[in-house]
DNA sequence: CATATTACCTAAACCAGCTAGGTATACCAC
DNA sequence: GTGGTATACCTAGCTGGTTTAGGTAATATG
């Protein structure tokens, strides 16, 4: 659904950092960030599922099937010791970038 | 060089703000976004001219031949009207993208 | 005169995300 | 009990911006 295209390469410092306290289930990756940002953010799950198993092929993240709360099998994913590395460096590049984005934009005004 | 890969999409906003008071060329804009953001970001020409392209194909930028201030002849580009337009619409759209991300790395700790 | 800097360009490859499908189970209304 | 919606997963193929990796040419500089 066309609205929001991603910047591309945010994703997966999403998804880590959403899956960080506590494994979460690629669906409910989907739905959390979808409602955290007030629908601004709205994950295609063809762009979902295939980072998730790219994280977990970097060994990033790690998966197990479980059951959810409601009876219904579902595929969790949580952090690895690496991935919670991965997530700080993530963050960092994160801030960097938008930093230096905002010091092109804001050059005059503020 | 390799350090810092962009993330895909917002080049097209650092190009227009930085032609925004003033037309520059090409190598020029790459230049002081450089130095603006302290070699955070670093744009390869490889990506820097086929935005510039895309950018007056698309009536953003309007270009023009002429003669730098050191008497090299360069390709300056300006933004049109509707380039400014969207600029503004840009700036709008990644303040919006990077308030939703920072809803989701802050949800916590801060 | 060799090298670095300025200044431009493009073709090919890479790869993340989008499009557009598909499967299956559970729940709810009619 | 059938149809529709929400949950939950998956993948093949396309698109398109970025990177890679070249190339040309004029101007400084040592």
């Amino acid at each position: 659904m066309g609205g929001s295209d991603l910047f591309t390469g945010t994703l997966e410092l999403l998804i880590l950092r959403t899956v960080q306290e506590t494994p979460l289930h690629g669906y409910a990756i989907g739905k959390q960030i979808r409602e955290t940002t007030s629908g601004v953010l709205d994950l295609e799950e063809g762009a979902l599922y295939p980072a998730l198993h790219r994280l977990r092929k970097k060994g990033w993240l790690e998966s197990e099937w479980r059951k959810t709360t409601t009876g219904r099998r579902a595929k969790f994913y949580g952090l690895t010791a690496e991935g919670a590395r991965r997530l700080e460096d993530e963050s960092e590049r994160w801030a960097a970038f938008t930093g230096a984005v905002q010091a092109v934009l804001g050059r005059s005004g503020g």
